[in-house]
DNA sequence: AAGTGGTCTAGACCACTCG
DNA sequence: GAGTGGTCTAGACCACTTA
């Protein structure tokens, strides 16, 4: 700690103030690294610098920023190649369209998802959209519905609400446009990107939502409700789903 | 690695074989471990060695062991304690009771679960039940039927079932005595430990389910089906549960 | 051949727990 | 004070990718 001259310097916080506000050395430099990401000096998709670049700019050894590295992989904002490099997870990579989907057919895994989408309009937020995205209440959002089909019949219909601050300029053609998904849509459209999510599934009987799907008003829908967060916790997308699990299933593993 | 003399020699292999059966060290300790644990010379609750005497066991140095444990204690098969030592997870550790349970009420924290047993009784197994647990159809099975609640109404009936060789002697009278979790009685009265699950969630309309929850016969409920695992990927336990989310949700975390 | 991440080691020092 | 896990370092060597 002696001979360092970072260009960030990082401070080993004594044992006097240990409790309770102690962070280890990663985790400061895990910090400093989300600072990059959301301030977009790093933004997805591009190759962060070299372990060893990242331990000369931060003043510390290999193994410490690798420390850091090992848990922003974990959470998957970044991601690992050997003999490449570290990469900024994104939301256009292939692999990810459709990352926080957890719908399955009861038999073999999900192929080519699609989405259509339905309409796009601003509308003043009611009171549940403006608690989740913590605005005051008739605050302008977003209003995107969309129908989810996996080949054949359309298996979820989505109401999706976003700030309409941020995401203005959202049209019905742009996602009409968007081969990819919705997240990719606004990572690479409007710079915002989706770093993790908490949904609440209930069942219910939604005639409104059942005549989307093509279903009589009385079958019973998956309700899932997502809150979508970006850097820095910020909650910036709040979701209904209503999903047919008459042939397809939402998956979690508990551990 | 020349100057080892382990007990249980462990072999770095060479780089000519490295693709595709390759692992590296720390996950060859770790598997290790798991079977110490698979074969109950570990058992839920106690101590494991410590760090460095592990090193010694297994002839490597105090890092690899380290990384090994990381991973196990990442899985929740482990606990760590600073200063205390590291010790097998059990689920008779009141933290741990309904660990797979993502119930929560609509506002606030779960309290004091409550488990009612209905009926414990040794059937035929069926066919859904058979492939989940790997056994013929007709292989005897124990079924056990049982309500939830969280203070107030039952909110879940659970129908769950067991491979009867490994849980014979299970009866309604121990269920009722047991003041843990199903779980713990099965870990400490079977020496069986859960250790994952995967779950599949669908929206249902189920007369009978309804009615040990108290609900007309056409209430939309959230069916979830488990199966649960315990060392060597060996699946061990099947449940139907229907879930009352009127005023609860099941919970989950994307990321 | 050069650069990247992946593994492994050895040793130091710290913080926490317990007797 | 002794023993435990937690952090940090420095250096070695390996495997993978790209040019």
């Amino acid at each position: 700690m002696n001979s360092r001259t970072p260009a960030n310097p990082v401070i080993h916080i004594p044992r006097a103030v240990r409790s309770p506000a102690f962070s280890p050395l990663y985790r400061q430099i895990k910090e400093q690294m989300l600072g990059a990401l959301g301030s977009k000096e790093w933004t997805p998709g591009m190759m962060i610098p070299s372990e060893t670049e990242l331990a000369a700019r931060f003043g510390v050894s290999q193994g410490t920023v690798r420390k850091a590295v090992d848990e922003l992989a974990a959470e998957n904002l970044l991601v690992r190649c050997q003999g490449k490099g570290t990469f900024v997870a994104s939301h256009c990579d292939p692999r990810a369209f459709y990352r926080f989907l957890r719908l399955q057919p009861d038999d073999g895994c999900r192929q080519r998802t699609r989405s259509i989408p339905l309409s796009c309009a601003e509308i003043p937020a009611e009171a549940a959209v403006a608690r989740a995205l913590c605005l005051e209440v008739g605050t302008p959002v977003i209003l995107l519905e969309r129908l989810l089909d996996f080949g054949a019949q359309p298996v979820v219909f989505d109401q999706i609400f976003l700030a309409a601050d941020v995401f203005s300029g959202l049209t019905l053609e742009r996602l009409q446009q968007e081969e990819r998904s919705l997240y990719s849509l606004l990572e690479s459209g409007f710079g915002v990107r989706m770093i993790h999510a908490e949904e609440r599934l209930r069942a219910v009987v939604e005639a409104s939502a059942a005549q989307h799907l093509g279903l009589p008003g009385t079958s019973p829908l998956l309700l899932v409700e997502r809150l979508t967060f970006t850097y820095g916790e910020r909650p910036v997308e709040w979701r209904r789903g209503f999903y047919d699990t008459a042939q397809y299933h939402y998956r979690t593993v508990l551990s």
